[in-house]
DNA sequence: TTCTCTGCAAATAATTTGCACCCAT
DNA sequence: ATGGGTGCAAATTATTTGCAGAGAA
């Protein structure tokens, strides 16, 4: 299967990159649709599928929720926040994960996905404030 | 709000203990009914949320797949297979993780959620045995 | 009796798919 | 010109909700 950079594709890919957040299909098709009004949300849907096989980008599968795409493609992990849902990088750094390496339980590991859960300082200063009214 | 132990409230969490696995909301229904025919998806869905709030059950949101619901309350990650998605416990002794306490980017951590990833012995003797076919 | 819970059906949310036409290669 | 890509609408999947009646406390 031959991959064409049709239009619709290379805007996707522009606006998922010049975002640099972790958005959703219909946040990246509201985004796209300023610039081509007749595209479909359906094609936002195919081409992150696409390009995510194709390794040109990456979908985050957080917590249950929509799906999020991100244009940064080298391995980190993801804090987020239970509040306001926001989603943001964690560098490797920050936490230290020693995971089994090749196998556990018999299974043959192909990789991790690790979320750090938390409040983000904006929700954190909201939710004082609203204790303070109280 | 008080809780009441209604017949279908004691049959949903009898079974999901019982299966000592993580079910899906209509694997659970349909293990369910053959008990009480009469008994909804909603109630099913319902209970599982009243539950898990209570803190009697856990539920369980990996790799944006359906939800999964636990009966097993202390504390451990998870290892799912990519091929036939079965989930299955992981005692943290097997992994690793340190993470930061307390604080990280600005966020008050409260919790993580540690996924691992690969293919369950099954499906990786089904997947050589097919290669030997080819 | 009171108020939560239930079954049913309809609503929602996120995502996928069938189809006929379009256009990148 | 050819076969992958698109827009549209309809279908699917997982889950939630409104409502009127049922039943646990």
């Amino acid at each position: 299967m031959q991959l064409r950079m049709t239009n619709q594709r290379e805007m996707i890919l522009r606006e998922l990159k010049k975002s640099k957040g972790h958005l959703s299909a219909d946040e990246l098709y509201e985004r796209v649709k300023k610039f081509m009004p007749r595209i479909s949300l359906a094609t936002v849907y195919r081409n992150l599928e696409i390009l995510s096989d194709a390794r040109m980008i990456r979908k985050l599968e957080i917590s249950g929720r929509q799906k999020r795409y991100d244009s940064v493609l080298v391995d980190h992990d993801h804090i987020y926040c239970v509040e306001c849902h926001r989603i943001e990088n964690l560098e490797l750094g920050t936490s230290d994960v020693k995971l089994p390496v090749g196998e556990a339980k018999g299974y043959t590991i192909t990789g991790r996905r690790l979320e750090v859960t938390g409040l983000c300082p904006v929700c954190q200063k909201k939710i004082t404030k609203s204790k303070k009214i109280k």
